[in-house]
DNA sequence: CTGAAAGCGCTTACAG
DNA sequence: CTGAAAGCGCTTACAG
């Protein structure tokens, strides 16, 4: 028995006994289509298997119905909940999401972006630091998620407060009696807001801060890297606020090393609310930056973006906050 | 300034000065093209920041040049090497990689292959277990990554032997004096082999197997659940094999919460190599399932399958081995 | 609702 | 290599 071709919009035509014309109404939905037809030409498309060819519709409609999204690395899991209200948000509407890792791109010398205007998606959402080397035609829609150190001109911008969610990460740690408090920071306009939170808030109590910068990375190694040196260059400090959930994996590392208990001996604050921070093994003290949420936030963007290309930018800004699980405590002796 | 509108293939041509047929041999790689007009035509590309499009060329010439991956759920990154070492096989074919997660479609009601099939893609890579639903066209070329428990008719599959890698690690645990060794165990076709492996292994040794099954899902939670009953049934336990190394950390989580010195009262093996397993916080002895290689033996299974769509299926079973790292050591005092 | 027509931006095959 | 032609499977706009 031969493969029989791919059924096409004809043949569900024919089999539901009505024209080409109604069908792709049926496909897109219009409420125009009686119900009796509309059932026919169900029924037709699940006979013959049939599904829409997304090349011909893109092509003929002039609209590809998907957003881009790049990310940084897919080992960072941030992006996952962010891709959840993001895909909520957009199912709705028709739009599909393709997504694209940098770090996996990056091996193969290919531009993510490339693929995205190969493919002419309607909108790109960045979910990672920008680059000079990102060329963005200029009339395309982006919204930049997250807190970035290069600005998009005219792109949407939806973050949580990084300032703000470290001030009270850190006012956390004085309330409970520290003075003696680190920050892990890295790379990118995210860690840069944290590290300027965390310094208000000890500049605010009168306090010098003591911030380490293990390297661009905000990974567990940079994160157990940045507590060592730290440990060794003030070691009565008694709570650490890392830039990220991942950091803190490491200075969790670095403290059982020394033999340091967490909380007894020191305190370890996260950031991200990531999956890992809510295992039993960590049930890390963390920063909920509200990541499905601003997911939802860049949906909302993109939509009224994609109804109104001239508008004015806008900036969305969440609050987010803190989440006290079992990596914090009064300073003990030391 | 108006947006000018996105350049077609035929504004490559006139601006090159070549007609539309050598551009499209230029840009399909074709050797019969002269250095001088090739450059002239890259000159043009470049100038128009021209990028083709996929929803021509695929509709054009019947083939949308992209390859679907099924995937699990992000959060499990087994995945990310097998990514890897995929993308690495197939884009020198000029086949790009698709990615859908189980996990995030299933909220919104929608079948991952439905997209994969609008999208007529070349074949399909299932990095997941395969349920009934799946509803795979009979053409469709099929490479399984994995060892999983249903079998898809006509499909390649490439895996590491389970079997033999859970039968190293609980030799590796017996090597080292433990006699009761339990195991945690989970759904579908990898946990299931790496299951007969560790109870072939205690049966040579003359042990009975002590498996706990927590749970269908593999996690960080089930394994935690697993080792708390575990260690309340089998008090005198002083070894676990974990069916991957998210469940291994759920057990780390329940030996700290009982005093447990992990690897001087209870030693732990995980399995998969993920980055988890190698971070300084868990150090885990764990089985490398070889996956970015998995991932290369996947492309080329791909290749050869588009090469002959008439070939035999073929099995594809590479050799674990085992990774010692520190949460394993002689049994202690208990 | 139908039906005929044009067109989206390419690939393919072919005569020259 | 060029150039003209057909066609991929849809959407769109329109006359009826």
């Amino acid at each position: 028995m031969t493969e029989p071709k791919r059924a096409t919009i004809y043949d569900v035509a024919r089999t539901a006994g009505v024209s080409k014309s109604l069908v792709s109404l049926v496909l897109r939905n219009s409420p125009n289509v009686s119900p009796a037809r509309r059932q026919a030409v169900l029924e037709a498309i699940e006979q013959l298997n049939y599904r829409p060819s997304h090349a011909a519709a893109s092509l003929a409609g002039g609209s590809s119905r998907t957003v881009g999204v790049v990310i940084d690395d897919y080992t960072n899991l941030w992006f996952v909940e962010l891709l959840r209200g993001l895909q909520d948000g957009l199912s709705a509407a028709g739009l599909r999401i393709a997504v694209s890792d940098r770090t996996l791109n990056a091996h193969i010398a290919s531009d993510p972006l490339d693929g995205f205007l190969s493919t002419r998606v309607e909108a790109l959402v960045l979910a990672t630091e920008p680059t000079e080397s990102m060329r963005i035609p200029a009339n395309m829609p982006v919204v930049v998620a997250g807190n970035r150190a290069m600005k998009i001109p005219g792109a949407d911008v939806v973050a949580s407060d990084d300032r703000a969610g470290a001030r009270q990460a850190t006012e956390h740690l004085l309330s409970l009696g520290h003075r003696r408090i680190g920050h892990l920071t890295g790379g990118g306009g995210a860690s840069q807001q944290r590290r300027e939170g965390y310094e208000q808030a000890m500049r605010a109590a009168g306090l010098e801060a003591l911030v380490i910068a293990p390297g661009s990375a905000t990974t567990e190694e940079t994160g157990y890297r940045g507590t060592q040196e730290l440990l060794t260059r003030f070691p009565n400090t008694t709570a650490i606020l890392a830039g990220n959930d991942s950091m803190a994996m490491g200075a969790l590392a670095a403290a059982r090393e020394r033999d340091l208990q967490v909380p007894g001996e020191l305190s370890v604050v996260g950031y991200d609310a990531s999956p890992l921070a809510a295992t039993h093994l960590l049930q890390l003290t963390t920063v909920d930056s509200l990541n499905s949420e601003i997911g939802a936030e860049v949906a909302a963007a993109l939509l009224s973006r994609l109804a109104d290309p001239a508008r004015e930018p806008v900036s969305v800004r969440l609050a987010p906050r803190l989440i006290q699980r079992r990596t914090t405590a009064a300073p003990g002796r030391r």
